[in-house]
DNA sequence: TCGCATCCGGAATCGAATCTCCGCTTATGT
DNA sequence: ACATAAGCGGAGATTCGATTCCGGATGCGA
């Protein structure tokens, strides 16, 4: 309950210098590592790249899981600065757009391991997820407040559409770096009020149930 | 180059029974296994459920991951029926819309997995990639000449729509089932033609660096 | 029914990647 | 400079799942 949820750059007592400069050797070298071998790649490159032993590593970190939050951890920060720098520098009703544009190429910068980067944050980090639902519903409301976007958009809406920036980039940017940046533009002139009402799915499902891979338990 | 690429139901010189039969067993039990445990289960779990030793699993299915594709397969099956039907049943102006939203429904009976059933497509199946993509580009051709959508969109906007439902359904089916519908719902409404042409990412983006985390090759 | 090519089961093998252990080294405070 | 707690390296134990092997069973054409 109490414990931190993050090994803190600072935490109580302090390290020795040479772990401490290890840990950033670390860290470093497995964004090296992973941007270069993808995520499947060993510890023991990152061991050697940082220039340490396995022990170190795993003093450092206990498991290769916990370097891999280490590092969605500094995502993440990055992610928050983007909206708190839209927050303060934009006008309400630009905010929402600028942080989505922002957020964006701050994850196109791990194209090809954001997925797994993404699946390490450790569900200790809810008070995180939280956070971040907080800053988008305040994007959204005042966006909506300026009539720049639908009413009916929820947070979640909003959250979806960074969930799908990420595949895109992760899959795409590289080969084809505008998919995301096309796909966004779209998905704003979909939360753009309009006078049609969004789209309703079909109802009609009989269709659909005759189209499943007959193996497959209803 | 003449190698057929996907073991075809029935293949140049027939199987004895029990082999087809078995080989049936074993797809009906991997659909079933990796709906339950996700795709990280084991290949002997299978085997097991599908009532058959290890030997013969592997006489069928060379690999785990030529099992996949098997299964990948059917899918890529179940979606293009879903083209297909939406091209002959629905007006030219409806047919993507109703082409996405199924096919949104088929993909949806596999979440959990659908991540890993999606990269098993060999890269032999080039050309059903090639297909589906001709698919979508007929869909999106008529639906621009019906005037239901804005006429720069491209058959990669559409195909990385896909890409974004494949992750929200993935993700948050079971959890949050309108999730990846109403985000659909949003896409379309962004699709259609509109007085505001389609925003562009800002170009200023030396803030955006100086975003980014540190330890990261530029 | 007989012969045999094909197929079956599942224990043993292989390989890869994580994580542990322990004797040696070094930063730090006095 | 010394004592000591903290840190280090890296070989190898451990684990776990995919794949192979082969003696025995079985469908099928003659």
């Amino acid at each position: 309950m109490t414990t931190p949820h993050r090994p803190a750059p600072s935490p109580p007592k302090a390290m020795r210098r040479d772990a401490a400069q290890n840990r950033e050797r670390l860290l470093r070298a497995a964004w090296e590592v992973f941007a270069e071998l993808g995520p499947d790649a060993g510890v023991e490159e990152i061991a050697s790249r940082a220039g340490v032993g396995m022990g170190t590593l795993y003093r450092r970190f206990p498991t290769k899981e916990s370097l891999l939050a280490a590092l969605s951890d500094e995502i993440l920060d990055s992610v928050f600065a983007c909206f708190r720098r839209a927050a303060e520098q934009q006008p309400p009703d630009r905010a929402l757009e600028q942080a989505l544009w922002d957020t964006g190429e701050v994850l196109a910068a791990h194209h090809g391991w954001l997925t797994r980067l993404w699946a390490a944050i450790p569900p200790e980090a809810d008070e995180r997820r939280i956070e971040l639902l907080a800053r988008l519903d305040t994007l959204l409301t005042r966006a909506k407040r300026a009539g720049e976007v639908r009413e009916e958009l929820t947070t979640t809406d909003v959250y979806a559409c960074l969930l799908a920036l990420r595949v895109l980039i992760d899959d795409t940017e590289g080969r084809a770096p505008d998919v995301w940046r096309r796909h966004l533009a779209i998905v704003l002139a979909g939360f753009r009020p309009a006078a049609e009402p969004l789209a309703h799915p079909p109802t009609d499902d009989t269709l659909i149930r005759a189209n499943t891979p007959k193996h497959h338990t209803g």
